[in-house]
DNA sequence: TACGCATGTTAGAAATTCTTGACATAACGT
DNA sequence: ACGTTATGTCAAGAATTTCTAACATGCGTA
């Protein structure tokens, strides 16, 4: 099991203001299975640039808008 | 070899424009070797979010500022 | 109860990103 | 000519992301 990665999502709260679009739903859209959804959405890991590009597009938002990331140093 | 993916980057020109920074120092910068970084730059892969958003950070602009995301679809 | 649906979780394999170490070229200054 | 710096490139392997294929829970509802 890898360590979590630095980086949270809101993807959750996105479905869930998107007329509770279902990680299926949210899979098919952006060309990923469901469990990778959810890993992603759980900070199993964080995805490619390309994957969250595409999650961004679906919301309307800009990535940063769905992940925030917590730099490290000082 | 991978096919380039559907991302391009600005990279050369964020270097250029902030002092003439090398590969080097920008891969010392965000923890990377430098031939990760000239790979990305020149669009052999795309890299990870966390890449992504460390990158970003270093010339202090968004991750859309740094890649743009040709969406393939209609 | 039984069924369907949304979600969590796992194991193993496949694909992709990243590193290390090396060698090559061009440009520059001495 | 020589040394240094910046960049391009390659191969092999480590690390990470993604997929497939399961099995499990809880919830709503007929």
């Amino acid at each position: 099991m890898p360590p979590p990665p630095p980086i949270s999502n809101s993807i959750r709260r996105l479905r869930f203001d998107h007329d509770e679009m279902t990680q299926q739903q949210l899979a098919d859209l952006i060309g990923m299975t469901r469990q990778t959804v959810a890993a992603i959405e759980q900070n199993k890991y964080s995805p490619s640039l390309e994957a969250a590009f595409r999650i961004a597009e679906v919301f309307g938002v800009e990535i940063g808008d769905v992940f925030q990331w917590k730099k490290s140093g000082a």
